[in-house]
RNA sequence: GUGGCUAUAGCUCAGUUGGUUAGAGUGCCAGGUUGUGGCCCUGGAGGUCGAGGGUUCAAGUCCCUCUAGCCACCCCA
């Protein structure tokens, strides 16, 4: 077809898919509310610096995955590709920094990444978040990983594991990166050229190598958590107490590292068994205690995760579409509409949803549409009915009908509607 | 960003070794029933065969480029 398709990697969210995302979403800030978060909104573009500074200039994201452009005035601004470096910012730029700590928030929205799209990847996506800032206590990494759980486990979604490492600080971690570039160091001329580029340019990513995994040298390779200093071991191990008292099954991944540079300590994720390999992260979060400083702020901890909402949709039951209407006001042509279109509004406005069928085609083309709208009552007014001052009523589901005066009938409508709510239950 | 597979009606798909006006099912619209819906019957609309170029007497079919989707990398949500 001739004409403007959308952009690639993007999607149009039609009637059912929009109403599984919203429920995968409402559930989650329910979750969220119910362990004290509040939601917030960023701005969906940012200054460019701030995710240059926050996620790392190194990482794919910055390097290859914004959507960069100047505004008219010069500014070199971005298209947000994740939610916690804005969270932090909007922290510090806000009253939000009087508050007493920890502060929770919760954030929901589209983040846009330029991907090679595919199956539950997209350059347009929708995340829900949470963050917790001003806390370095390890419960709080349990609490956050908790109540992701809590929220799939309300989805009804199962087959998902929890992935779980720790990254080290900025004591420990310069240790291990010396430790892990050691250990290559003799085998370098031999390694895949990606391997050596990611050694160069940001050693941990290796341990994410396929072919070095496939060779079995990641198995002997070293291990951050053998590196850890005494109080990111003992903050690892509180975690993990803390998830086991949640009874939260995890898995200990040692070669699980996660693409932002921002990440010390806990990081983890949740992968799902169904979704493609390659896209099987519902979501990942983790520690950041020290992004608030490379942002150009004071120290402030923090610890929180992001999940991509198509992908939690994808793999969760269908939801049944909201606001669908009830009711349909039909004129029976060659009479007058305006008398159909007057009830419709009165109806609407007596709070009911009404679905108004008021054209040229026939009676019979109507209760048509009216029955594949899924309306349950029709209500029918032709030349009898306004010669009388009445209106037909008519039941889809059981085919009868009844003759009412036009005035008043809300009443009669509201006790059909709910008399053929109990029915419905009542044979299922 | 790399490699591979794919692209025909709104949707799911046929279309022979290149050979006349490109089909089916489903959906949509209308009629059968001029005021009564789910089934049935009849008819209709809807395609520049993803886009552009090339080979050929002739291209939906073969070749090239582009675009888009999917798969594997990469990486993440």
């Amino acid at each position: 077809m001739a004409g403007i398709s959308r952009p690639r990697g993007t999607e149009d969210l039609l009637p059912e898919p929009l109403a599984r995302l919203k429920r995968v979403l409402a559930a989650g800030l329910q979750v969220a509310a119910a362990h004290g978060y509040r939601q917030i909104e960023t701005p969906i573009f940012e200054s460019t610096d701030l995710f240059v500074r926050g996620v790392g200039e190194a990482t794919d994201v910055v390097t290859r995955e914004m959507y960069t452009f100047p505004d008219r005035g010069g500014r070199s601004l971005t298209l947000r590709p994740e939610g916690t470096a804005p969270v932090v910012r909007a922290f510090w730029e806000s009253p939000l920094r009087q508050e007493p700590l920890p502060v929770r928030v919760s954030y929901a929205g589209p983040m846009f990444r330029y991907d090679r799209p595919g199956k539950g990847r997209y350059r347009q996506f929708h995340q829900f978040g949470v963050e917790v800032l001003g806390e370095s206590e390890p419960e709080v990494d349990a609490e956050v990983i908790g109540l992701a759980w809590r929220w799939l486990e309300r989805l009804g979604i199962s087959g998902t594991s929890l992935q779980l490492n720790s990254l080290g600080d900025r004591e420990c971690r310069p240790t291990y990166r010396a430790a892990l570039l050691e250990f290559f160091e003799p085998q370098m001329a031999a390694l895949p050229e990606l391997d050596r580029e990611r050694l160069r340019r940001n050693p941990l990513r290796v341990l994410d190598s396929k072919e070095l995994a496939d060779d079995g040298l990641l198995d002997r390779a070293p291990r951050t958590i053998d590196y850890l200093c005494s109080e990111c071991r003992a903050a690892f191990d509180r975690v993990q107490e803390a998830l086991s008292a949640l009874g939260i099954p995890f898995a200990v991944n040692h070669r699980l590292v996660r693409g932002l540079d921002y990440y010390a300590r806990t990081a983890f994720e949740v992968w799902h068994q169904e979704l493609a390999g390659a896209q099987n992260a519902l979501f990942g979060g983790g520690r950041y205690d020290g992004l608030s400083e490379l942002l150009g702020y004071p120290p402030l901890p923090g610890v929180g995760f992001a999940a991509g909402l198509e992908r939690v949709a994808m793999i969760s039951a269908p939801a049944p579409e909201p606001g669908r209407p009830e009711v349909a006001v039909l004129s029976a042509p060659p009479a007058d509409s305006k008398a159909a279109v007057a009830l419709a509004d009165r109806l609407r406005r007596a709070g009911l949803s009404v679905l108004l069928d008021a054209g040229a085609r026939g009676l019979r083309g109507k209760l048509s549409f009216a029955e594949r709208s899924g309306v349950r009552l029709a209500l029918i007014l032709g030349e009898s009915e306004l010669r009388a001052r009445t209106v037909t009523i008519r039941r889809m589901a059981g085919r009868t009908q009844e003759s009412l005066p036009l005035e008043g009938v809300e009443g009669r409508i509201r006790e059909l509607l709910s008399s053929a709510e109990l029915a419905e239950e009542g044979a299922s």
